[in-house]
DNA sequence: GATGAATGAGGATTCATTCAT
DNA sequence: CATGAATGAATCCTCATTCAT
């Protein structure tokens, strides 16, 4: 009795295993053709071709279209917020702790280009699951930047700005560059010296201090 | 014989004048719609109601859906960089040209906010040709903002960055800016306000200059 | 400009009429269609085939298969309703009124059997709004049977029974005769005959009167 | 040897007890939710759910859906024939007997009513196996009916009537009355009382007998 | 025998575009 | 010129059935 159970549990634990193996080569597919051609123009048809399944097998494991995007958005901000630590405004060097936090995010950007440009690009206003876990992260994102340009502004370090539009700024002139420099159009592929422009771009600023 | 000539181009002048007075009416019922509903989820349908014309009337204006959104693109790059005048680095005073420039995009922005978010939003990837206008548009801005940097660091204003870069990331600080404050959600709504803080973002950055 | 009216008028009073023999040919071949192979075996694709139209038109008159097998259903239900009259228990020879509702019922049975099979056969639990009506259609004719019944044991003529159940069993007993003898298998086709049948059987029942 | 033998049969015998409790519970659990949902709606993954079993396992005792169905079908007219004998029309008691047999099948359609609401509603046409079926049922139902009938006939107790159509409108009122009544809406729900009414009305008809 | 993951034919519906009137 | 009925390719999704384990 114990070896048939322990039997069953093997296959049971194997079937698992071959289960999420596939959830994730479709999800994989997914990333490739919606990255290529965006949520609209991408088809089941040809995400199903992709993965090379059935298009039964699919909605096995996926409600649909939209089920398989928002999979697709929870990774990417699980990936985002999973790469951003909390910068202690109190710490020695707050500053070389938002570097590294900018440094993992492009690297984030770096090793899933496609997930990168399909959640940049044109997920909002698809679907009301998906906008509501967008609106999340950004909010997650603007609590963050903004939370460190009022404590900058607080130790003096950072001039006093109107912070929610600032934030803004930053996050857009964030999305724009990793947009930009994931198909590298005569621009920085260099993931260490865009993140260093980056910081030094959101830190600094332009001009010359005197 | 002159008479009957005359009559007739006053006539066909009128129906130039119609013809062109419709075909405006199609493009603002479109920027309506479009800017409600975004590209894919507007229907010509939709457009059509609004605009107050029948089906085939539309085509009669327009070579179809895609057609009709390039014109709305067209509209909007013109309205920018009509908005924008190259500043000449031997000026007095080039920063309050920048500034000018700054304000003038900002009020673009104000005074046609579905246009400025459906074009912002969803527009690359639908068409060849809408693509090629917009890579132009994005040539033509970071031509000019890089253009501003170099001229600013050889004046010694700006300090060393790379050009490319820090462009398309100004860039994108604009666009989200505009984007998340077109429809103000506790956020910034004075165009005046709203032109100044960018342009100090993006010329002074953040530092405490010291 | 009255000759423009008057030239549009009948040109819409054409497309007018146009239009509404066309949704009656879409009607008469999804009564042809779903006459024989019944709602569920029947496909939109048979229909518009039947028709002769496209797909796409056919969504131009009808909301879905759903609202076309409701305006089935509303049509058999204006039929039969319209051949009733309401008999009233105090004129002459009420039964020979009854007759003649009888002797119409199965005319329009006859006249429409495709039509008549698939409403009495498959009509029930498709649809919440197919099955208000039909219910709206047996209460109808539950009040009127009853009502003859209760009439008729007050002023003696017939005996005094369970109205509901006799009602019930008369009702299924027209819809069994009738959908037997649509397509004839070895049994009635003259209309009066069975009517009459039908009459005698209801009104008389079976025991010789003595 | 013999031992062995004994113990292989016994094992056999097991198992073949087993496969046919197994086939009955997927008939038993057909039979609920066939009635519940009838036969289109109902999918086999919420027969095997109810069932208890795996898709798998429904195929190994099944051919398919048409054929469980199949199976449903002939239960029921196993059901239904079990409970009726002939009426000999030499007995003393003719009448009485032919009461017997209504209430027999009143005891059946009570009993079964999940499944006697599936076979009475929406059995036709799905398939020409469960057709024959029904076809031998009903020749059976009309043989004896009609007989009966002229039987009675001849024995002068029953007026002269066409047979088929009379038979035909005897089963319709039968289907009728035992479907409206399985769930009592505002009827009979004594078993007792609806065959007796069921039989007077056949029998005895309408008139009071003069 | 039992399982349940995989299959794919089949069905309903949408919408940009055309064209006869 | 204007109209709007007609078109049909394209898309998403379901579910009865099969088969490797």
């Amino acid at each position: 009795m114990t070896r048939k159970v322990a039997y069953a549990d093997r296959r049971a634990l194997r079937a698992e295993r071959q289960r999420s193996e596939r959830r994730d080569a479709i999800v994989r597919a997914a990333e490739r053709v919606f990255g290529k051609l965006g949520y609209h123009a991408a088809s089941i048809s040809e995400v199903i071709d992709a993965a090379g399944i059935s298009r039964g097998t699919f909605y096995l494991y996926f409600d649909g279209k939209d089920a398989l995007f928002l999979e697709l958005i929870e990774r990417f901000i699980g990936l985002v917020t999973g790469a951003l630590t909390v910068v202690d405004p109190a710490s020695a060097d707050p500053a070389s702790h938002i570097l590294e936090n900018v440094q993992r995010v492009v690297d984030v950007a770096f090793e899933h280009p496609e997930l990168t440009r399909v959640v940049l690009r044109e997920s909002r206003g698809l679907n009301e699951d998906i906008d509501e876990k967008l609106d999340r992260l950004y909010g997650f994102l603007h609590e963050m930047v903004e939370g460190a340009l009022i404590n900058g502004a607080k130790s003096g370090l950072i001039r006093k700005v109107h912070p929610p539009v600032v934030a803004t700024a930053l996050i857009g002139a964030f999305k724009e560059v990793l947009l930009r420099n994931l198909a590298p159009v005569g621009s920085l592929d260099g993931r260490k010296e865009l993140a260093a422009e980056l910081f030094e771009f959101g830190i600094r600023g332009l001009l010359v201090s005197r």
